[in-house]
DNA sequence: CAATTGGTTGATAATGATTTTCATTTTTAT
DNA sequence: ATAAAAATGAAAATCATTATCAACCAATTG
């Protein structure tokens, strides 16, 4: 899962260390396939680490999302949520988020269908507008079930 | 443009009032059509004028918002960004974002297609998640022409 | 018209997420 | 072992956004 060889070394190919503060906070997420705020993920650490501080925190999901390892979102909530990349464990999704109650769906029932899309899109973009795109996200805002 | 009687009825219907804050306001969106920060607003309005607060303009954002008028964007630079909703002034379209230098690019190029894209999958996630959507967001993450 | 009501505002303080600083510790290279 | 480079925790600082509150203004009522 997380903390395996094949991350130490993408880290050390970047000059980066695979240090015990970050195992923790990589095996956070594993533990917990939300959408994590920098402060929940914090409270999570810390009841293993006492000593990893709020500022590790933050420093290693700017550097996980800098690798590509986590995606760091907003979803209006006023902080930044992270979610492990598809990459390392869930599988490629969107999302509808609840202007509402803020609650977050992940979805991926029409993934086939979307990413051929997305894909040829991305073609066309990058060529007529001279842009390398590396990502995407695409979000639905409205009412969930319960909030209509 | 702004400042129209439909204007005024729409707000006074929701029961707000469409004061000389607000009209200075919608007038730095017609005239300068970009992805608006509060406080680059701000700036704009306290030229012409001064008096007008901060407050005001993050209040005034949020009820644009509230209704409709405008859409509140969050590019990843630490501030939210605004900008007229399309019924207003604008057409449809999504988004690319350049990771570093933070350019925005708007682009419409094939609209057509994407909407009906968009159309479809709205009707079968709404189905599936009994998930009322009212408005999305597509953002492509990359980098732009001269960063490369 | 005068009084009342409720929306609106500017100035200011408060909040809260994120970043920066800096001295110290840990790891790596020589 | 020694020097250089990374990483860390604690605390302070930053900075966008929100809350407070007294003053203001527009619409309504009698
Ligand atoms: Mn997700
Ligand atoms: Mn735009
Ligand atoms: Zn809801
Ligand atoms: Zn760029």
């Amino acid at each position: 899962m997380v903390g395996r060889p094949w991350l130490h070394g993408r880290l050390r190919n970047a000059g980066f260390r695979l240090t015990l503060p970050r195992q923790a906070i990589l095996n956070v997420f594993a533990r917990n396939p939300k959408h994590l705020s920098a402060e929940e993920i914090f409270l999570s650490v810390h009841r293993n680490y006492p000593g990893i501080g709020l500022a590790t925190v933050y420093r290693t999901l700017d550097l996980l999302t800098q690798m590509g390892l986590v995606f760091k979102f907003d979803f209006g909530d006023g902080r930044s949520r992270y979610e492990l990349a598809s990459e390392v464990i869930k599988e490629h999704h969107h999302h509808m988020v609840c202007t509402r109650c803020g609650q977050i769906i992940d979805y991926s029932d029409f993934m086939k269908k979307e990413i051929k899309f997305i894909k040829e899109l991305e073609v066309e973009l990058s060529k007529k507008h001279k842009f390398k795109i590396n990502s995407h996200q695409i979000h639905f805002y409205g009412s969930c079930n319960r909030c209509q």
